[in-house]
DNA sequence: CGTTTAATTGAAAGCAGTCAAACTATGTGG
DNA sequence: CCACATAGTTTGACTGCTTTCAATTAAACG
């Protein structure tokens, strides 16, 4: 897909680095875990609900995002996952998986076996407490979403999510709080903020209208950041990044 | 407060056992944790967002709550816990806390500095484990809280919540599915569900006149607990309690 | 290019929120 | 043991944000 010329688990080192230092010998160790690439489709399931897990997928290029069904079969996103993200950690040592989990773009994936990630983890505390400490920052993560979803109006909400993408994205080394691609329909959207599409679209049009966002296609720049910071009530704490 | 004849721990490695085996030695260390007792009223603070956490609260007996404001001041609850939890696993090896808990109720806490806490989870992996598995758990319930909160109607959001509680309770082997003291207000059910006290109230009503719940004060009861799974579209996987 | 998927718009309906007031517990002090 | 104070519950009337259902337009893709 690429012509990569770095390491396909750098980003995860770097991602785990934002939260937890790591030694020299960490992240070579991390680079050494065994890991099969391989190409992925939008929609492709790295994970579903029941599955006993037994590789963790680490994100090398692309996008994805966890959901869950209510019995009636409406949709939940719970969290949007960028380059370096492994998908997996929150069901380490746990029997099956709570939820789906699935790529949002075209991209690649390396696939780690679980029992050599709990064997590093072990083995190497430092790596183990980056792991631990990685799913915890997600914890928070998942914290922020639900407050988002159930004590926000659909203007900030989806503002929040727009602001919150741009800073993950930003500490990652990707693109930045001046703009980015977003990789999501306005259903998606919908999704993960508990809206409807119909409605994001009708959200979306007022920010843009406002100049709070400058759309084209699904290419999102925000021409006054911190006006826009202030309409989604974002703040970076729950992130847990370092300079941000 | 309470002629207690167990250990305050007791219950807190009962909740550790529900999701992570245990050995004799594991719990020994557990119940040897330097800790100190007291009782605590409603309302009282356990930890605060932007604090640095310096010790863990173990609820002992009682209830409590964890929750985040959004900068208009609206509350979301995010999760309510029960005798033997630990309110401060979450925070461990992080600089500050993203959210505020709260005693729910008058109990007794047992503080445990982190500093031993994280002494004993490097020193001892079955425990290190139990712990981090711990929180994986408590991920797994606030990702069904944002599909609650993001995806289902007034309705079911309340009888999820209520479902939820019963089986906890029952697997700590508190009260049970056949019912329980609420130790909520309904403003309290309100802001853990993402609706207002005033839909709470013309909620419950409907949920008692079909015969779903039975109300007395706070006390409710499920007299058809089948019938009333079904009303909150509950499961028990994403609580991940063995025989639930 | 034609087909499929996503975005957009309109009109109508509904679930839940808001604002206020009344009522009911619960607890305290005299 | 009763009166008052406070916190919590309940009810009414009205408003409104968001959904629903359709239909139309635009973009993406092979």
């Amino acid at each position: 897909m690429t012509g990569r010329d770095t390491h396909p688990l750098q980003l995860l080192v770097r991602k785990l680095e934002t939260h937890h230092p790591l030694q020299d010998a960490d992240r070579a160790a991390i680079l050494g875990l065994p890991h099969k690439l391989r190409a992925v489709e939008p929609q492709t399931y790295l994970l579903r609900e029941g599955d006993r897990p037994e590789r963790c997928a680490v994100i090398v290029s692309g996008y994805a995002f966890r959901h869950k069904l209510t019995g009636d079969g409406a949709r939940q996103i719970l969290s949007i996952h960028i380059s370096g993200e492994a998908v997996d950690f929150q069901n380490l040592f746990l029997e099956q998986s709570d939820h789906n989990a699935q790529m949002l773009t075209r991209g690649e994936i390396a696939d780690i076996p679980i029992g050599a990630l709990e064997e590093l983890a072990n083995a190497n505390a430092g790596v183990g407490r980056a792991m631990f400490v990685s799913t915890l920052v997600e914890a928070s993560v998942f914290r922020e979403w639900t407050l988002n979803v159930g004590r926000r109006d659909g203007r900030t909400r989806i503002a929040h999510l727009l602001c919150e993408f741009a800073v993950r994205l930003s500490a990652q080394g990707l693109d930045g709080h001046h703009g980015y691609e977003l990789p999501m329909t306005q259903e998606q959207l919908a999704d993960a903020t508990g809206l409807t599409s119909v409605h994001v679209n009708r959200t979306l049009k007022p920010l843009q209208a406002d100049r709070l966002i400058d759309r084209d296609r699904r290419a999102i720049r925000f021409p006054d950041w911190k006006a826009m910071r202030d309409v989604g009530d974002f703040t970076t704490r729950y992130l847990r990044i370092q300079n941000a």
